[in-house]
DNA sequence: TCCAACTTACTTACCGGTCGGTAAGTATTC
DNA sequence: GAATACTTACCGACCGGTAAGTAAGTTGGA
């Protein structure tokens, strides 16, 4: 019952993983609108029903990429070490951001699908993921400048939506145009352009 | 002849720049793969083999809204004003982008859409308007630099671009999840984060 | 041990609808 | 009659999804 136990789950798993793995490519690639379920099944050498056994719709598939890549990024951001300087642990954190930004898109690509006004789930779920990624960056920023006891009225929230803000436009930039981005240097300059760098690089 | 003239180019101009209008709409609310000809004649009251006679395809179509948006942008970032100070410039180019941003999504929709590399024309254009558009906001952030007399090896081309991409992004949130955002406030926060505002407000 | 019944993971064939686009036809105007 | 601005009817291809069928594996009872 054990091994037979196994050998289903493994079996299933591993299709069905197939499915999301190559789902969340394409997905990105060529946003949920460009993706048809042909395209999926295609580049698996199975056929469109049998993504069918897997899972109920193609909205299924989609949803549960969101997930994924929602559990995969707050997996990445939340390393925290207890013994890193709040400036070193902001600017880790724009970097891993870009990074995961670079290789996939599915998270800026969902704030362009136009949702109908029934599907109050999926928009929530969006919603929802935003305001994590924001109060995942509002701390480490509010860090940096509790560190410098300068300006203890900064907004934080602000702060944090502007710089994923200013992240996803470079990430999408950079899709598009397959500019040469490095992820440290480019991290670098965001948080110094932000003025939330170590070293101040402007004297106002 | 010259009052049948004035009646053909009339009427062509009006359908044809209806149909332009009602596409540019569309395209912005649904992206481009999501808005069907169907939708756009339905919304015209009229067929959609009329589409035809004043365009010869979808692409088309969507090549001309972009040019018209592109137009329109330029024209409203361009009315320099002599007397003006960069700082107010700088701020009223970024509120005039956050304004037509947030009324219409076409720009930033095509750094979304997937393009075969047959496509080299459209990329291009999207490419150079891009291009069109950091360099419209170089000068105006180097303008407000210049008047500092601090840091004169900024990065003027690094800002712009990074200006462009946090403006891009706010204006996804916004039309995501319907936030109310006034252009003038949130042009004063963008400029005062990236430190080009005109009271300086961080003390480094 | 064997086997029928069941389960799993697909495949085949099909459905109704939609997609961008086309050719022929029509009505109006000059 | 010619030109314009459409409409009607159609095309092949594609879309998401479904029902029936198939092959392989598993299991419990004889």
């Amino acid at each position: 019952m054990e091994a037979t136990s196994d050998r289903q789950i493994g079996a299933l798993r591993d299709t069905r993983q197939q499915i999301l793995d190559v789902a969340r490519y394409l997905f990105s690639d060529c946003s949920y609108l460009g993706v048809s379920m042909k395209d999926i099944s295609q580049r698996l050498g199975i056929t469109k029903a049998a993504l069918y056994y897997h899972f109920s719709s193609k909205r299924d598939i989609y949803v549960t990429v969101l997930d994924e890549v929602l559990v995969d990024l707050r997996a990445g951001l939340c390393t925290e070490r207890l013994d890193e300087p709040a400036e070193e642990q902001l600017r880790r954190m724009v970097k891993d951001y870009m990074e995961f930004g670079m290789r996939e898109r599915n998270l800026v690509n969902a704030l362009m699908l136009k949702l109908s006004p029934a599907e109050t789930e999926l928009r929530q779920f969006v919603v929802s993921s935003r305001e994590q990624l924001i109060e995942l960056f509002r701390p480490a920023i509010e860090g940096v400048f509790a560190l410098r006891r300068s300006r203890p009225g900064v907004d934080g929230r602000l702060l944090a939506t502007m710089l994923v803000a200013m992240m996803d436009g470079l990430v999408l930039e950079h899709s598009y145009f397959k500019k040469a981005l490095d992820p440290d240097a480019v991290s670098g300059q965001i948080v110094s352009v932000l003025g939330l760098d170590a070293a101040p690089s402007v004297s106002a």
